[in-house]
RNA sequence: GGGCGGUUAGCUCAGCUGGUUAGAGCACCUGCUUUACACGCAGGGGGUCACUGGUUCGAAUCCAGUAUCGCCCA
């Protein structure tokens, strides 16, 4: 921002995204390249989106979801698989008819006097309206989808899916209707899966509440966290090993208030350590106390409406909510002195997934599906090591789920969402199918009388099968044959129970086989101060306001760069000024290629026969460990590893070394023509080891380079580069390190000592070697202009000049006449530093090879290598000290 | 309460099967209108690798425990 004046004086030439990204979009999605091919013979690498809400607008989660999957998918498709990534969206049950529910009361009406048909057309056309926006906006960030199979989970298709599924579960007796307490949102009105229950503490409290024992004045007192379901109670209980309250099994008590008689039974469930050891049973609001009232047969009292407020059952507190009813019902227990006291108290209690109410148990009749079966196969499955989760510790975690798992209660109460494909006679004779049953079906009844079931069934019990159902089940189709199983299905780890797992179920048990070999789960993204981003803390960055400002590459690479495997990573605004300066500087070296290529015709694919020089064959040495880090990355599941490999080639080793070597000493000197080939081809393989990362950039560049017409001309198709082992050079990259450190000692000790970067000087270089010797003289052309050298002295003994300022490396000793120019202090005290440094490290490893132990027990080569060591610190220090010391002679 | 993960430079993180001079980016300091790039170049400062104990000739790395933060499950 300090720098407005020089931007402003100097015409930038900084890379401006904005018009490259939406052309390069619209020819890419033009010409099909996204669209996989299910007659193609190449073998297939199918992706399916975790499909968003269609209540969602695209955050920095689903941004970094996505440049995850276009990433793999992009890769794969340049490597010659036939790539499909489905994309798609999911109707979201609760959230969406909360929202179209809210319109209405806004409206002043509601849903019940708007009626079903009409509220569910209404939902219909909010959907439709926005279903395509989040997926508009992944077009935005580059992502490959293909767009023309694009699904909904509510798609005629995927619903027929739905209602096949639940006959057949019905079918084989693993889909049952029970009386169950289940979790209730008061506000949504709904049940809730286990997994849709997200448990919060809370400061809360624990009252004391006494019951009179009938027939005496003696009190039993009574602990709970929730004091209003009391006028659901209908027995207490003790342990029957608890020996103070032995005595009082089969009296009664008299509830407070109500007045209602209640037995005291004995149930070992109870925990004599917690409260009072004795528990008030309430069978229709909590799972525990219902399976005590079954094991009593105890009658259940339902005190809740359906919103949470109390009902008829709680007598005077009537048409009260929850929690006015606890405040007045504790007032009146106060008042008649059967509140024995409070105690303070962290509660645990769960909380809907989609409106953060508290959940309610509640008594109700539900559709479950039986898991254990369901589960084995997906046991299995990760057991063998079918099926891969990265990083490979979540495997615990959904095993752990999977060894535990319980029922999954899949009906809600909602009209939004597949309709539970069950009918029903007047005397509640139930028919399953997955149309209306025909009369031959429904024996003896009239197919018109018989009513629909109510509800819907869980949004996840359609997106289960998502893997299969949008590419055409129940059907055999061609797609489904082509693309299932898929590849990989990436996400975050919050949804690993409520969709993964559930998904590789189905596909056992629907498709004979594992829907994906891997799942890749990354992090969920946070603000700078680590806090999970989110709508209702306003702390969250929209990821367009980002692609506006720094574009898609930026945001793409930058998320990547910022996300360590398997970790949550934290992003600030200038977390994406990385990605938008490393994207500027591969362009800008691409533009300098160019620059220099002139009428040449570039050699991006193959370097073909050319005279390499050591940096020539330097750099395409380097070539060649990247291209492996990649792809070991890629194998690995580790992208942000292989953004970072590919950050530190292109920055540091192409254009701080590479270019910079084969730069000639004069402007406007053309580069050697073999090197300018390499550089070019070296460019040609950035480009496309970094296209999965930045789409826009690479494929723009490569355009340019090639100077023809963008039509038909693509890097989404490769070629991917191969590795080429025979280009590694183990060698001369050591010689390569030698070379740089003399280049930057000389820098060293210029900046160090203030030398006008103007001003060139000469070089003294004293070589250990002939052929360190050489090697510097062979090739000091290439890096004078890097050092500001003026004429090079280098052989084995080259002497000292006078006043000259000196460093000390491994086999030279390098002088930088500096007469007049040089501040003897300073000097001294550079050189005093770097003596100290060799010291330090001198007495380690002397130390190390003093002691015996080390040499009997060490490997010989470590002791080889410690013993290199230790010689050339000592020739070092002692050269460094002969410097020193003419220095304080002068 | 159970499980999992983290704790390395001011910040965000690398560091694979123990032997490296503990690295990178950002931030910081100094210098620079150097032939693509100030969204840049060059140089530099900064770490008792959370703690304690153990294994070992040798531990940031392996083991045990402690602390602390986070996530999941109950």
């Amino acid at each position: 921002m300090s720098n407005t004046n020089a931007d402003s004086s100097k015409k930038s030439t900084a890379y401006n995204p904005f018009e490259v990204e939406t052309r390069l979009y619209d020819q890419w999605v033009k010409a099909g390249y996204f669209n996989g091919q299910a007659d193609s013979d190449k073998k297939p690498y199918s992706v399916v989106i975790p499909p968003p809400n269609v209540t969602a607008v695209l955050h920095l989660g689903h941004a970094l979801n996505n440049s995850i999957q276009d990433i793999l998918v992009r890769k794969h498709r340049m490597q010659g698989f036939e790539a499909e990534w489905l994309p798609g969206s999911d109707h979201a049950g609760i959230a969406t008819q909360v929202i179209v529910e809210k319109q209405l009361v806004k409206e002043g009406t509601t849903r019940r006097e708007v009626g079903r048909e009409k509220f569910v057309e209404r939902t219909w056309k909010w959907a439709i309206e926005n279903k395509d926006q989040i997926l508009n906006q992944l077009k935005r960030i580059g992502c490959s989808c293909d767009w023309d199979r694009t699904r909904f989970t509510l798609d005629e298709g995927l619903s027929k899916a739905v209602a096949e599924v639940f006959v057949h579960l019905y079918d084989k007796g693993w889909i049952y209707r029970g009386h169950r307490i289940v979790n209730w949102c008061p506000s949504c009105k709904t049940s809730l899966s286990d997994d849709e229950v997200e448990h919060k503490e809370f400061d809360s409290h624990l009252w004391y509440i006494k019951y009179k024992i009938k027939g005496s004045d003696e009190y039993l007192t009574v602990a709970t966290t929730r004091p209003e379901t009391m006028l659901g109670d209908t027995a207490l209980a003790i342990n029957p090993k608890d020996s103070r309250y032995k005595k009082h099994i089969g009296k009664t008590v008299i509830l407070p208030i109500l007045e209602r008689e209640i037995p005291i039974v004995a149930d070992s469930y109870v925990d004599p350590e917690f409260g009072t050891g004795i528990v008030k049973v309430t069978p229709a609001h909590d799972p525990n106390d219902f399976e005590i009232g079954k094991r009593h047969d105890l009658e259940e009292v339902n005190i809740l409406n359906i919103d949470g407020s109390l009902n008829e059952n709680a007598g005077k507190f009537k048409g009260m909510d929850r929690y006015d009813g606890r405040k007045a019902l504790l007032e009146e227990l106060k008042k008649k002195s059967q509140l024995d006291r409070t105690e303070d108290y962290k509660l645990s209690a769960g909380t809907c997934y989609r409106c953060h109410t508290i959940v309610e148990p509640y008594l109700s009749d539900q559709w479950f599906v039986k898991m254990s079966e369901l589960a084995q196969p997906a046991v299995e499955a990760v057991k063998t090591g079918k099926l891969r989760f990265h990083p490979e510790y979540w495997t615990k975690t959904y095993l752990h789920w999977m060894e535990n798992i319980r029922d999954w209660c899949i009906s809600r109460q909602l009209w939004w969402g597949h309709r539970i494909p069950v009918w029903y006679a007047e005397d509640g004779t139930a028919f399953v199918s997955v149309e209306r049953p025909t009369a031959e079906q429904c024996k003896g009844y009239d197919p018109e009388s018989l009513t629909q079931d109510e509800d819907v069934l869980d949004t996840w019990f359609s997106s289960w099968l998502w893997p299969f159902s949008t590419f055409g089940w129940p059907e055999q189709t061609a797609d489904l044959k082509k693309f299932y199983p898929t590849k990989v299905l990436v996400t975050a780890s919050e949804i690993i129970f409520l969709w993964v797992a559930r998904m590789v179920m189905a596909g056992y048990e629907f498709m004979g086989d594992c829907p994906f070999t891997d799942v890749y789960i990354h992090g969920t993204v946070r603000d700078a101060n680590g806090v999970k981003m989110s709508k209702s803390l306003g702390n969250g960055i929209d990821p367009l306001e980002i692609t506006d400002k720094y574009g898609a590459d930026a945001l793409r690479i930058s998320l990547v760069l910022a996300t360590p495997d398997g970790q949550d990573p934290c992003v600030s605004r200038n977390t994406f000024e990385v990605g938008r300066n490393f994207v500027n500087k591969l362009y800008q070296v691409s533009r300098f290629v160019m620059m220099r290529l002139d009428d040449q015709k570039p050699t991006l694919d193959k370097l073909g026969e050319v005279d390499l020089v050591i940096f020539d064959r330097w750099i395409l040495s380097r070539l060649e460990r990247t291209k492996e880090q990649v792809e070991r990355a890629f194998s690995e599941f580790r992208l942000n590893n292989g953004a970072k490999v590919l950050y530190n080639f292109v920055w540091e080793d192409y254009c701080s070394w590479y270019i910079e070597l084969i730069k000639p000493d004069q402007p406007n000197t053309p580069i050697r023509k073999d090197s300018l080939k390499v550089a070019t081809y070296v460019l040609g393989e950035i480009l496309k080891l970094m296209h999965p990362y930045t789409p826009f950039v690479t494929e723009e560049i490569y355009h340019m380079l090639r100077g023809d017409d963008a039509d038909g001309t693509t890097l989404s198709f490769g070629p991917w580069p191969t590795i080429d082992s025979k280009r590694k050079d183990d060698q001369l990259e050591e010689s390569l390190k030698q070379i740089q450190e003399v280049v930057t000692a000389v820098r060293s000790i210029r900046a160090e000592l203030n030398v006008p970067p103007g001003k060139k000087s000469d070089l003294y270089i004293r070589v250990d070697s002939e052929e360190f010797g050489t090697l510097l003289k062979n090739h000091h052309e290439y890096f004078r202009s890097l050092a500001r050298v003026e004429t090079l002295h280098c052989g084995v003994d080259v002497k000292k000049p006078p006043t000259s300022a000196s460093a000390v490396i491994s086999g030279a000793e390098i002088f930088v006449p500096l007469a007049g120019l040089i501040d003897i202090e300073v000097e001294k005290k550079r050189l005093q530093k770097n003596l100290d440094e060799l010291t330090g490290q001198l007495d380690k490893v002397s130390r190390k090879l003093a002691n015996a132990d080390f040499l009997a027990n060490a490997p010989s080569d470590v002791i080889d290598r410690e013993r290199a060591k230790k010689a050339d610190y000592q020739e070092r220090i002692e050269r460094l000290n002969r410097n020193l010391e003419q220095i304080l002679g002068w």
